[in-house]
RNA sequence: UGGGGGAUCGUCCAACGGCAGGACAGCGGCCUUUGGCGCCGCUGAUCUAGGUUCGAAUCCUAGUCCCCCAGCCA
């Protein structure tokens, strides 16, 4: 059985809506949006934000509407919403007919503005941009007032309407809030509400030549869709106050709220969009898609599932400070969707021939091998087993140290599901000193994996039998980066911290045959070795590529780790 | 040296004047036909200094440290 959610642990947003609810605010509702801008794939980070609030819209029996910010002409494309689409589909929510668009509101954010003029609360200015950021003033000295702010009514009102029938050049004017140039919040001094931009909008088209900012369109855009609460990151707390400066001077439906919670820090990666647009521009990955990347759309081919990926976003909490989640966490809620959801199978990624000097050379064995000790239900298969076989070269030693208990010279282990085993022999090529090969003898009576005397072995390989094996190509992913704050010691340059082995490509996998026709997409636990899943981009038909989502724990490896340091 | 925000185990999140709790990580043990899973246990925190109070992570005062803001980006 697979994981469900739990319910929700209780942030500092469901105190406030509890007491929102309390003096019966908002009638009782909460609606709740994801204001997604177009320019970009989405990430855990977003994953964060989509949960929360789809998943407050659902603890309280309200609706949470998928809103595309799109007011940026020149940064925004259709291929952007089909994949944002997507992926919100892909993780579990749904905003049923509830699709808007920042663009859906151009024309009535337009009256808006006109109402602000009308009401003396905004005017056109003509000051370049070089010249607003002058009269902007810093952070601790006043700004001044532009030479434009004075103009009358009907004059503005005469300039905007120009502005949006086109007459005026690229960047020539704004149109500005009229509040306080000496505000000690820089957002407050005169913000531009509109510029003009000659461009085609991927939806509007060439309707409009001037386009509203983010501090105005959000607030308007959120009143018309009658949003209750409305989430955002922390660096939007400065510009609160311009939220409500908004809402409170247009004639909306309503006055939403807004509350801020600190965005998500992932170990060992990155997560804004211009890094990660740099690592794919710069061939550091295969794209956006890579399954290195901390994008939903590169987790989903990595294998992680939408299960764990909604577990971890509900377990790392919802606060208002800094904070860096460890990958560890997000590695721990895959591995626990996965271990009930994931059928075991063997494959060894790295084969060393083993021998069964008294097997018979024409024999050939069905060994029964169940497919989920988690989940009986996922029921059993069958595996052939020969007297060539397939071990994983680390699961031999010739001169094993104090804590390898596996196969070595003249030691017994238990292949799994089938027989004891004992290592007769080493073969070396005469050449390298490597081994090659292994002799061994079974014990006929172990069949299954049990000793009828009783005699117990230290460990369980995996194994495939040679002849009825298939090749496969399996690709090792790692942590991209090998610092957990990349650029951290580099002064800011986390390429610097690049993860050189961050993908292993194995091309010689030997695989039990249940895998030949593993459908991309489905996963798998190969035994002992971690979850993988099969590539949906490179697999083909009899040809699957399969990547290692996530290593299981394993404390061998950690062990020979610590000695080496 | 303006404004806004934040400081609780290594990490993340709780506790909202009444025994600082959970999860991940780490360590130890049990179990084991996956050195997986599971189970048990341990380690481990209230930024500092004062004050109020029977009692303070929580309230007050003064500090310290960290983050964000000077796009016609969102």
């Amino acid at each position: 059985m697979a994981i469900t959610d739990s319910a929700p642990a209780p942030n500092f947003i469901h105190h406030i809506i509890d007491e929102d609810l309390k003096i019966h605010k908002n009638d009782g509702r909460v609606i709740t949006r994801f204001p997604p801008e177009p320019n970009g794939y989405l990430h855990i980070g977003h994953a964060k934000s989509i949960c929360l609030n789809f998943g407050l819209a659902a603890d309280y029996h309200g609706v949470c509407n998928l809103r595309f910010d799109d007011t940026n002409p020149s940064k925004e494309e259709m291929e952007y919403v089909e994949s944002i689409m997507a992926d919100v589909r892909w993780l579990g929510f749904d905003w049923e007919d509830r699709l808007f668009f920042a663009s859906d509101y151009f024309e009535p954010l337009y009256d808006y503005a006109l109402h602000l003029i009308k009401t003396g609360k905004a005017y056109v200015c003509d000051l370049s941009p070089e010249q607003v950021r002058e009269y902007r003033g810093t952070l601790t000295a006043p700004g001044a007032d532009s030479p434009f702010r004075q103009r009358s009514v009907p004059e503005n009102l005469d300039l905007f309407k120009r502005m949006r029938a086109g007459e005026f050049a690229d960047g020539s004017r704004t149109l500005r809030a009229k509040i306080d140039m000496a505000s000690p919040n820089l957002n407050m001094r005169d913000p531009v509400l509109y510029r003009i931009k000659p461009e085609s909008h991927h939806r509007t088209g060439d309707a409009w030549c001037i386009y509203p900012m983010y501090d105005y369109a959000h607030p308007l855009s959120d009143a018309l869709e009658g949003i209750t609460h409305s989430i955002c990151t922390m660096e939007y707390e400065d510009h609160r106050v311009l939220y409500d400066w908004a809402l409170d001077h247009c004639p909306v439906p309503c006055h939403p709220q807004q509350i801020e919670f600190a965005r998500l820090n992932l170990s060992y990666t990155v997560m804004s969009k211009r890094k990660l647009l740099q690592l794919v521009n710069e061939g550091h990955v295969a794209g956006w898609d890579d399954p290195r990347m901390p994008t939903l759309a590169g987790m989903r081919r990595r294998g992680y599932t939408p299960e764990a990926i909604r577990a971890f976003c509900e377990r790392i909490g919802v606060g208002k400070r800094e904070n860096l989640v460890d990958l560890a966490l997000l590695e721990f809620c895959v591995r626990e969707d996965l271990n009930y959801r994931a059928p075991r199978v063997m494959g060894v990624l790295r084969p060393l021939k083993v021998v069964l000097l008294n097997y018979p050379e024409d024999r050939v064995e069905e060994i029964e091998a169940v497919n989920n000790p988690e989940d009986l239900t996922q029921g059993a298969r069958k595996a052939p087993f020969s007297r060539v076989l397939y071990i994983e070269r680390e699961d031999f030693m010739e001169d094993p140290p104090k804590k390898f208990y596996r196969l070595a010279p003249g030691r017994e282990v238990r292949l799994r599901y089938a027989y004891f085993i004992r290592c007769e022999a080493v073969v070396k090529d005469p050449l390298t000193g490597e081994v090659v090969e292994l002799r061994c003898t079974y014990d006929p009576a172990t069949r299954g994996g049990h000793a009828p005397d009783g005699r117990r072995v230290k460990a369980t390989l995996h194994w495939v039998s040679a002849a009825q094996a298939v090749s496969a190509e399996v690709r090792l992913y790692d942590r991209l980066f090998t610092q957990a704050v990349p650029g951290e010691e580099h002064g800011g340059d986390f390429q610097a911290d690049l993860n050189p082995a961050s993908l292993q490509v194995l091309t010689s996998c030997r695989l039990e045959p249940s895998l030949a026709g593993a459908l991309p997409g489905s996963f798998y636990q190969f035994e002992r070795q971690g979850y993988f899943c099969v590539d949906q981009k490179d697999s083909a038909p009899g040809a699957p590529v399969f990547n290692r989502t996530v290593t299981l724990k394993d404390p061998w490896a950690r062990l020979q780790q610590a000695q080496k340091k």
